[in-house]
Order: structure tokens, then C-alpha cells, then sequence
DNA sequence: AGCACGCCGACT
DNA sequence: GTCGGCGTGCTC
């Protein structure tokens, strides 16, 4: 018989791929796409991947065997493994690493992967190993790792991997302190008062109390409790719904020992029972585009939808997906982490029901290996597993079979790109990838395209549609700028507000309308400075200064979380006149209360919003006019639309245009849009005021005007005359160490090796905007190349020199960071 | 990533 | 004379 090995791919930032024998009791269970146990190195033991099977045998290496099969069949298709190595190759990065970013938790099984016990009773027999497991998770959860150490040759994957399919343990990368699992209360009938004798009895002892009687034969009755289907248990929302029993009746009951109420946690993506719906039936307008996507899609691979705000695209969508479904195919719909509100992800479900699974990185391991199987198990027809993936960027990575579509919305958004950990990978632009190898259609959407994406749909790479029309009567709001210099020097100015915002708002609370704010900055004010002699406290880990928050009186730095108290002297000088400098969200809060005393005012950034349903309930608060005045950063641009919103401010928008970044004129418009179509409204026109101290600049014409396509053909101009991107390719490269010698040196090294490629451009090394973070020093290098050039070919050369960088004397502690088409 | 090996200065 | 710091290179 023929020796077996295997290439494998291992959880690692490596390069190669490693080669184990099979041993002969696997020869035929053995296939790409499953995991094994594997030795690396003296002692490490890992949960790889396997790529390949041959019976090549490596030359002049020492092969080890595998040490284990921990699946019976593949977790993810070769289909799959086309687009990690597509991925590791085009963003410079490793299978190792696109491994880790593409497997859930659940399976990786990381030396650094927390295990905790579930806390459930085993329900057979559990082997030795099992038990010497679980005993020592049951004591405290701990890492793969100690857990290994701890029990030595009694370790077994196996047996652990056991315990996880029987739902006794379970995998975690890291507690998170704020994560709570949604619960909701549940009731049942008290153990003891099961049978009908007890419960006859329990029954009579509080006839007295007539009310409560009638509460448990409702009970009763909803459960089915004499008949067959009795459920046992029912939410108490269910319970009481429609009746006129209160909670308060349901705790008197289980008091005394007749109900039992216990929570349950619930899946986050299955709280709101959607309710079956059909398609919904597109105006004139959307049945035209979806006619002409249709008619693209015969051409061409990759359509974009330009459709403003509110224009229905989502229906659109739907009705796409639809088509798919019934063709036997997947569809796979693509959001920004935070466009994955309940509102979408119910209007999904209740068309396609049953078919449709949500993925997100909020999803704990077990949720989501329950997704990632499902869709493993999908069959066309067969009504088994996920059809169609709503999700975030890893939703890209779901080991999907065939592919049909795939929508991304909101395509211009930047958190479709991931920058840490490697891979780099954009997942706008790797869902194209994908859908080649499916041999599947991509439409992308947007109300303000990227203008990589729009330059592709002019040019005729991709086809363009485009949707200009609101779908119900809205009116489109009117743009205005308000000029922040000339009212401070009238002294005309209401705290940060200028006149017109300030008029705008007394105006809107007058007749019970409710006003957005952007402040594009969380915290109090961005820094403290000293009156007396100029010093502003600063961060000790990193090269910023601290940001002022009010409400717990504390500087903290955005970059590492440092946190000191602000002291009421400075600290350089003595002087007590410390002064805060510019504003953030908290600040605008603050004066909004002052300047309009009956308000609500909720604020929406980062801080406010760390509580998990933080962000619902806000969200909640606004739909139900509970809240007058939103103010928020850019968050506050990507919520629903909200029917009684009549004003949107936008504080300071010289921020926004300011901010050193080729795109930053890009930005701008789309944030700028972005927020001011909260102001739709229906039967009125709504207003949106600009507080700028460069009211001329064209770019606020062209916001006001909506000439997105204008906007387009000036950055264009200016980018193609600057080689910037669509026209040219971009590389960012960090280099980072513990000190500024070295980066200066090893930089430098890089760079020079760089410029002997003449057909690259290399800009830098330059010290970033922020050059130290975390006490770790960073030096950027761009490349810049012709679109022409053979990219794979500069991708080569420059892996090479970073590892002849490396090479170098005193460098091999540096950080070498690529990132292919930053953002 | 992690681990072992080897080279240097600092100590019983 | 040995201990342990860091820099380097390798892991199938």
C-alpha cells in the first residue's frame, strides 16, 4: 500500500503549508477540508486544515503523522479554499491567517481558545478523558493551552471535541465582560404539581383567590396541558398577551409553588418571530431597475445600483434573492457591521423564513458553528439548512456550495474593510471573487458608490443602474450652509451653534418635530490645555493627546484606553486654568440641555452604546418620539429612517473636509448625504444645516445640489493627476517596533530596497499622523503603481524585500504590516 | 506564533 | 565560573 500525506494549513502566520503522513486507518476517510490534529515544533499540538492529499512523499524532510481526524466530513469545500487562497495572495497575507479570520471559534480550537463548561448534565456515558476534561473546566474555564499542560497525556482533541458535539463545554476566544446572552422569562408548572392529583389539590387550596385560579387554567389551556402537544413551557410575554393577567399575578403564583418562572436565553437573531410576508410589490420605478439589473446581469458579472436613500433598494434585493432561491442557489447579502439592524434582519426572515441565517461577529462561538453548519447542510429542495446569509464581512467566508448572488449594500462603507488582524481583505471587493467561483451575479448598492466602484460602472466594467426616485411621496430635504466665522464674529453664536441651527432647532421642538446632530468626535472635548503655559496632557503609550470626558471626569486616550483624572492644576506649570478645546459629543449634549431645557436629548457614540441593546433601545427611543434631539457621531447616519425627523445638523464640517486623506473631499459627500437623508419626510421638506467656516468651498454645492456624478468627475481629475486610486493600485506598509531607532532604520532598508523596482513609486517612510501606539513606534511606506503593472509581480517583490528587511541585523523583532488597497 | 539555541554581560 | 537576557532561525 501507497504512503498518504497531506498538506495542512495550521492556525499560524506562516507562509508554507506543512506535510504530515497519513497513517493507513485514515487513507479513505481523509479529504481536503477537514480538520486534524497535528504536532508542530517540540511540543505545540494544533487543530489544522487539511489542503491537499498525495502520496508524494517530501524530500529531505522528517514527516510527522497526523495525530488525529476530528471530522467525519469537510467543513469547508475545495470551493471554499479557492477564495482563502485567492485572499492570502492579493492582500500579502498568509493561509494561516485567512484560516483563523474564516473559521468560527467554535471549530479553531487555538491554543489561546477559552474553554468553559456549560454547566449542562451529561446525558450518556462519558469516556475517561471526557470526564478529566470536564472536571477541570467545571472549576474554572481555561485556555486550550493550561488545559493541555494540566492534564498532560490525558489530553485528548478527541474527547474534547466530543464534549462540544454533547453540548457540555463550549469555545470562547475571550470572556467579554459586556456580552450578556438575551433571556426571557419563561413559565412552566411547578415540578411538584405535575401530576393531575397534586395539581387538583394545589387548585383547590387557592380557590379563595379566583383571579389566580383563573391565571393557571389559562396556563393550562395555552400549553395544552391535557392533551397531546403540551408544550410544558410558554414565554411569559406569550402568556400574557391578550389577557388581562399582569406578571405581578404570574410571581403571586410562583410564590407559592405552582409556576415556575425561569429565563432562557435566547438566539439574538431568532427574538423577533417574523411573521410570513411576500414579496412586496415594486413601484414603477423599482421594476424598471430591477428590469435592467436583470438585463446587465446577461453581460455582465458585477452590477451597481446607485439609488438614493430611501429609493427602495432593499426591496429590490428581496426580489433578487428571490429569483435565486427558487433556482436551487444560495444568496449571500452583505451589510455593515452596524446596517444589521433587527428591522432588516426581520424583513428577511419573513420572506424567506426558515432559509435565511444571520451572521455577525456579536454571535457567541456557538451560535455561530450552528450557522456555519447549517449552511454546510444546505440541499437544494431539500428545505435542510440556510439558503441565503444575511451578514456582515465574514459572512464571505460561510462554506456556501453554490452561489448565486451576491448583494452588498452600502457598498462604499469602510467597514467592509478589515485592518486588524490580517488578512487586509475588503469584503466588497473579495464577494466579487467569490461570486466568479460560483460563476454568480454581484450587485452592489449605494446611495453614494466608492468611487473605485463608480469609475468600474462608467467605464462599462460594471453595469450601472440607477434609482433616483424615492418610493413613497418623500420629499428630498434642503441642504443649507451656515457659516460658523462670521457668526462668532458677530458674537451671534449659541454655544456651538450657529443662528440658522440654533433657530432650526427652537423651530423643530415648536411643532413637535425631532432634530439629528453629528458631531463627529465622542468624548467631551479632543484635549486639555493649559492657559498659563501652553501644555496639553498627552497620552504616556501613544503620540495623542487626551480626550476630555466629562462624565467621568477622566482624559482618556481613543487609541490605548489610558485613562488619568484630570487634575485641577496643570500639571507642567501649576496654573489652574485648564481649558478644554473644541467639542465632542458629550459637550454638545451637555450645552443642548442648557440651551433647550425641556428637551430629551439622548446622545449616540461609542461610550453610550457599550451596552449591547444600548443601541436598540436609542434607535427604539427616536421611532417613538420619546427623544427630541439625537447627538451622535457618525452612527447617528446609519439608523433607520425615521418618519418625524424635520432637522439635521451637521456641527462642524470642516472637520470632515480637513482631515489629511485623498479621500477625504469622498468621505465627506457620502457622510454628509448619509446623515442628511434622515431629514426625508413625508408630505414636508426637511432641512439640513451645514455649520462650516468655508461655506464657499464647491464641495458643499455640490452636497446641496446632489451631483454626485460632478463630484465623481472632479476627484477623478485630481486622482488621476495625483495616481491615486481607481487609476492607480495603492500599498500601505507599517513598519512598527518598540523603538524609534529601529523603525527609522529598518524603514529606511525597506524603502531603499523598494525604489531599485522602477516601476514603482515608493513613497515615505514618513512618520504617520499618530506615529506612536500602544508604545510601539510606526513608520508608513506607500507604493503606488499603474493599474497595467502585473500586481502579483509587485506583491512578490515586495514579500521578498520585507523578508530581506527582516533579515537584517536588529530587525527581527519589527512588525512588517501590508495593506493591500488601504482604505 | 512559540520555542530552542547561542551569544553576551552580570552575578554567587 | 554559571545564570539569564535578548536576537535569530526553524517548525513538516
Amino acid at each position: 500500500m501507497p504512503e498518504l500525506f497531506t498538506q495542512v494549513i495550521l492556525p499560524l502566520s506562516l507562509h508554507d503549508s506543512f506535510t504530515y503522513r497519513i497513517p493507513e486507518k485514515w487513507h479513505s476517510a481523509i479529504k481536503p477540508g477537514q480538520r486534524v490534529v497535528v504536532q508542530f515544533g517540540q511540543k505545540k499540538l494544533y487543530a489544522a486544515l487539511v489542503l491537499s492529499v498525495t502520496e508524494n512523499k517530501p524530500d529531505n524532510i522528517e514527516v510527522k503523522d497526523i495525530q488525529q481526524l476530528l471530522d467525519e466530513e469537510p467543513v469547508v469545500a475545495e470551493i471554499n479554499l479557492e477564495l482563502w487562497k485567492f485572499i492570502a495572495t492579493y492582500y500579502c497575507s498568509t493561509l494561516g491567517d485567512v484560516f483563523r479570520a474564516a473559521i468560527p471559534t467554535g471549530l479553531k480550537l487555538e491554543s489561546k481558545s477559552e474553554i468553559f463548561s456549560t454547566g449542562a448534565e451529561p446525558e450518556d456515558f462519558l469516556s475517561d478523558k471526557e470526564t478529566m476534561i470536564l472536571k477541570q473546566v467545571e472549576a474554572n474555564h481555561l485556555l486550550l493551552d493550561d488545559l493541555q499542560k494540566k492534564l498532560g497525556k490525558d489530553f485528548s482533541y478527541a474527547a474534547l471535541k466530543s464534549l462540544l458535539s454533547k453540548n457540555l463545554v463550549f469555545v470562547d476566544e475571550k470572556v467579554d465582560e459586556k456580552y450578556k446572552p438575551k433571556t426571557e422569562s419563561y413559565i412552566s408548572l411547578h415540578p411538584e404539581i405535575l401530576n393531575e392529583d397534586a395539581l387538583n389539590q394545589k387548585l383547590n387550596e387557592i380557590k379563595k383567590a379566583p383571579k389566580q385560579q383563573a391565571l393557571l387554567y389559562h396556563f393550562l389551556h395555552k400549553t395544552n396541558f391535557f392533551e397531546a402537544n403540551n408544550t410544558r413551557e410558554i414565554q411569559q410575554k406569550d402568556l400574557l398577551a391578550g389577557s388581562h393577567f399582569t406578571s405581578a399575578q404570574v410571581q403571586e403564583l410562583v410564590k407559592k409553588k405552582l409556576l415556575v418562572r425561569f429565563e432562557k436565553s435566547v438566539s439574538r437573531i431568532e427574538f423577533e418571530k417574523a411573521e410570513q410576508a411576500d414579496l412586496n410589490l415594486l413601484n414603477r420605478h423599482q421594476e424598471e431597475a430591477l428590469k435592467q439589473i436583470k438585463a446587465a446581469f446577461a453581460q455582465r458579472q458585477v452590477a451597481l445600483i446607485h439609488g438614493i436613500t430611501a429609493s427602495g433598494k432593499t426591496e429590490i434585493y428581496i426580489h433578487l434573492i428571490d429569483e435565486i432561491i427558487k433556482s436551487g442557489r444560495q444568496a449571500l447579502y452583505l451589510v455593515p457591521e452596524i446596517a444589521l439592524t433587527p428591522q432588516i434582519i426581520k424583513r428577511l426572515k419573513s420572506v424567506f423564513g426558515e432559509k435565511t441565517g444571520v451572521y455577525h461577529s456579536k454571535l457567541n462561538s456557538a451560535e455561530r458553528v450552528e450557522i456555519w453548519e447549517k449552511v454546510l447542510q444546505f440541499e437544494p429542495g431539500s428545505g435542510k439548512g440556510y439558503q441565503v446569509i444575511l451578514g456582515a464581512r465574514s459572512a464571505l467566508f460561510l462554506p456556501f456550495a453554490k452561489l448565486g448572488i451576491v448583494v452588498v449594500d452600502e457598498e462604499h462603507e469602510t467597514s467592509f474593510k478589515q485592518y486588524d488582524p490580517a488578512p487586509r481583505y475588503n469584503a466588497r471587493d473579495m464577494a466579487v471573487v467569490l461570486a466568479s467561483h460560483h460563476k454568480a451575479q454581484v450587485l452592489l448598492g449605494s446611495a453614494t458608490p466608492s468611487l473605485e466602484s463608480y469609475y468600474n460602472a462608467i467605464t462599462g466594467k460594471y453595469a450601472l443602474v440607477n434609482l433616483f426616485k424615492m418610493h413613497a411621496d418623500i420629499a428630498l430635504p434642503q441642504i443649507e450652509t451656515a457659516d460658523v466665522k462670521r457668526a462668532a464674529k458677530r458674537k451671534q453664536m449659541h454655544a456651538m451653534l450657529t443662528p440658522e441651527l440654533y433657530s432650526g432647532i427652537s423651530k423643530a421642538l415648536e411643532i413637535g418635530e425631532q432634530v439629528i446632530l453629528l458631531q463627529n468626535r465622542r468624548g467631551y472635548s479632543p484635549f486639555v490645555e493649559c492657559f498659563a503655559c501652553g501644555e496639553i496632557p498627552k497620552c504616556v503609550n501613544c503620540d495623542v493627546s487626551l480626550t476630555y470626558h466629562k462624565l467621568k471626569n477622566n482624559l482618556v486616550c481613543h487609541y490605548c484606553g489610558y485613562t488619568k483624572r484630570l487634575t485641577d492644576r496643570c500639571e507642567s506649570c501649576g496654573s489652574p486654568e485648564l481649558k478644554t478645546r473644541g467639542f465632542g459629543t458629550e459637550k454638545v449634549e451637555d450645552e443642548l440641555k442648557q440651551l433647550f431645557k425641556s428637551a430629551r436629548i439622548t446622545r449616540m457614540d461609542a461610550d453610550s452604546t457599550q451596552n449591547k441593546n444600548a443601541f436598540e433601545k436609542i434607535i427604539h427611543n427616536l421611532e417613538t418620539r420619546k427623544t427630541d434631539i439625537l447627538v451622535g457621531t457618525q452612527m447617528v447616519a446609519k439608523g433607520l429612517d425615521f418618519e418625524h425627523v424635520g432637522l439635521v445638523g451637521i456641527l462642524n464640517a470642516d472637520n470632515l473636509i480637513n482631515f489629511p486623506d485623498f479621500r477625504a473631499y469622498e468621505r465627506a459627500y457620502q457622510l454628509i448625504s448619509q446623515v442628511s437623508g434622515r431629514a426625508g419626510r413625508k408630505n414636508k421638506q426637511g432641512k439640513v444645516v451645514i455649520q462650516t467656516s468655508h461655506p464657499e468651498h464647491p464641495l458643499f454645492n455640490l452636497i446641496k445640489n446632489r451631483e454626485y456624478s460632478e463630484l465623481a468627475k472632479i476627484q477623478f481629475a485630481e486622482r488621476e493627476m495625483f495616481r491615486y486610486p481607481p487609476f492607480y493600485r495603492l500599498i500601505k506598509v507599517v513598519v512598527k517596533h518598540k523603538t524609534t531607532e529601529t523603525v527609522d532604520r529598518a524603514a529606511a532598508e525597506l524603502a531603499e530596497l523598494l525604489r531599485k523596482n522602477k516601476s514603482i513609486l515608493v513613497l515615505g517612510p514618513e512618520y504617520p499622523l499618530i506615529s506612536r501606539i500602544k508604545n510601539w513606534y510606526n513608520k508608513e511606506i506607500w507604493l503606488k503603481f499603474d493599474r497595467k503593472q502585473n500586481t502579483a509581480q509587485v506583491k512578490m517583490y515586495l514579500t521578498k524585500a520585507i523578508g530581506l528587511t527582516r533579515q537584517m541585523p536588529l530587525n527581527s523583532n519589527c512588525i512588517f504590516n501590508v495593506d493591500v488597497d488601504p482604505q
